[in-house]
DNA sequence: TTTTTTGTTGATTGACGAGTCAATAAACTT
DNA sequence: AAGTTTATTGACTCGTCAATCAACAAAAAA
């Protein structure tokens, strides 16, 4: 029963699978046959469709992280001032769909994969000068020279929390994390400026 | 040639040779041969000594761990006033023991075990634990109602600059860290208390 | 001196997992 | 209708690795 076009319905499912399975896990220490068995195929179709599994993680990883940028650049959209803007980066960055028990997991579990693999590495960075470079451009006409180092640490602050958050059972509390989040850059603002 | 007393020489080196290997690596896939080669012993020796992976683990995990908790214990010694202690404390997360390349990495990892072995999940919450109540300790007394936040957020602080460093190439800037973490408890507190 | 304890390893076992292959089948092309 | 491309899998290969075992050596205890 082949119906045609299934190339990239089975790779969504592939990707999708793969989240839940390293969540599951709580590592990368997932077969394919695993990942295959929740997305309902063979391994040899994952092979097939990926040649390989370290492809089957890019993917993942890349999927996550395009679905975190296009949300960042939603909410920076419609975003008008500054303020708004960043305000806009926190609250993508803890929204439900990114701020979830799988994807934090297998997020952590990337950062770990970008020590090894060198594509993973390349994402990673991607996504974190992006991170950097939205940040300063919001912070840019509301913190002044404060602006580098506060996109600094506002990124680690970013990473800290979801690294922590991980380990924490029950759900993760996204509303917690924005108003660590804003309650710093209130800090920041409100001394004097330079 | 049987000299006795080998054991703790052993597990010492085993220890090691596990946080070498693991920071070489990036990841937990290290074999206990690996491990057993660096530390100049046959793989059945490291099985003799420590029975299994998992407890190898654990003793190195324990090891970095009761390295830096003993190095903030001294710090924490000698500073009188509530804001050396603070200082202690953030000196002791970056010092040049514990913010290296190689610990780093293995922190990392030991975060990701924690997800699945519960014996490194039960270490790890006893530094968070441990981590919490020292910098409120610390916080209490200069930072009035603040300091729960604060101190929660600067535990997140802490292990998103580890997190982060870990992905640079090239060695961990210890200062910039100790800068960063000081910047943002000088903006915390300089605002109008509670 | 026999026995027990401690140290040590090469060789082996047994499991598991990534990747390949050959084969089957249905759709599209010519 | 014959040929090609796409979908799909069960079975297999090959490598790796944790763990175990049998054996040997030397010190300490009896």
């Amino acid at each position: 029963m082949p119906k045609l076009g299934m190339q990239p319905i089975r790779k969504e499912a592939l990707v999708k699978a793969t989240i839940v399975e390293i969540g599951r896990a709580g590592s990368l220490d997932v077969t394919v046959a695993q990942i295959a068995r929740r997305a309902g195929m063979s391994t040899a179709l994952a092979h097939h469709y990926f040649g390989g599994k370290e492809a089957i993680f890019l993917a993942a990883m890349r999927h996550i992280l395009s679905i975190y940028g296009a949300e960042v650049r939603g909410a920076l959209a419609v975003a008008k001032t500054p303020e708004a803007r960043l305000d806009a980066i926190i609250l993508a960055s803890f929204s439900a769909a990114n701020f979830r028990r799988e994807v934090i997991s297998a997020w952590l579990n990337f950062y770990v994969l970008a020590r090894t693999v060198p594509g993973a590495q390349r994402l990673l960075s991607v996504y974190q000068r992006r991170l950097h470079s939205n940040l300063l451009a919001a912070l840019r006409p509301i913190a002044g020279a404060k602006a580098v180092p506060l996109a600094h640490a506002m990124g680690a602050l970013i990473d800290g929390v979801y690294l922590r958050a991980v380990l924490r059972d029950g759900p993760p509390d996204g509303q917690a994390a924005i108003e660590m989040l804003r309650r710093y850059v209130a800090a920041e603002l409100e001394g004097r400026p330079e």
